[in-house]
DNA sequence: TGAACACTTGAGCAACTGTTCAAATATAAC
DNA sequence: GTTATATTTGAACAGTTGCTCAAGTGTTCA
């Protein structure tokens, strides 16, 4: 059997060649890429983006954020463990509590772009 | 039987009321957070990321941008439909072929800020 | 010690997403 | 008309995501 091709892809040189070509040279690299589609991911959930806004603020703790939010303990501590795997946020203990901040003013940066966009 | 509660959901005021209160107050609106979260969303898949980043030099038919990614003509047309749908990029036919260009700087922008952001 | 509290975590599940495949549409050339 | 090319579209399918529920950790206080 011959190395099988996905028959989808258009094969033909008829467009344009050297613009594929040149375009292709410039392409993002697959490590950008990634990064930007996970960089994006992360804020393209309302209750994470909710999250973040509230505390951009001032910090709180999983229960007050549960109560901001009206949603559960768990579903808020599942998105804070996502956003702290992130590092878009930083934690501190006190006692049996424990206070989210943000922690990455890149991404408040983004985040405000984004707002910026959906108010313009 | 009486109206049931989701017992997750800390109900205790022992925490900070007065923050909270303060907190929900100033939150974005179901609006705000919607179209937020939608627009990242578009930006958060890498094919969507490639796409762009393709189109940001110059405009391209569908099948140079199948050849850019290495991707089928089908996968990059549905992802040219979301694109389209969002008003993120807009087309122009000639004869058998359709030309896809950027058409929306706010998008751009924000791209760009998160490519700074990975690139930092 | 044990009960209460604040939070985390894992399993399970329904909803969503992106891709493939096959069929459809549309335009051009014969 | 038929054929070829360029693109779109719908169905199906696998993979992912976000939530709930229940059980777990760790800390405080009696």
């Amino acid at each position: 059997m011959p190395a099988k091709k996905v028959h989808d892809v258009c094969e033909v040189k008829s467009i344009d060649a050297k613009k594929v070509k040149r375009v292709k040279k410039e392409m993002l690299s697959d490590d950008e890429v990634g990064r930007l589609s996970e960089t994006f991911r992360v804020l393209a959930d309302s209750t994470r983006t909710k999250i973040i806004y509230a505390l951009s603020g001032e910090e709180l703790c999983v229960c007050d954020i549960s109560n901001v939010l009206g949603m559960s303990i768990s579903a808020v501590s599942h998105q804070l463990r996502v956003l702290r795997n992130m590092r878009l946020v930083k934690f501190r203990k006190e006692a049996k509590m424990v206070f989210y901040s943000l922690d990455d003013e890149h991404i408040t940066t983004l985040f405000n772009e984004g707002l910026k966009h959906v108010r313009e």
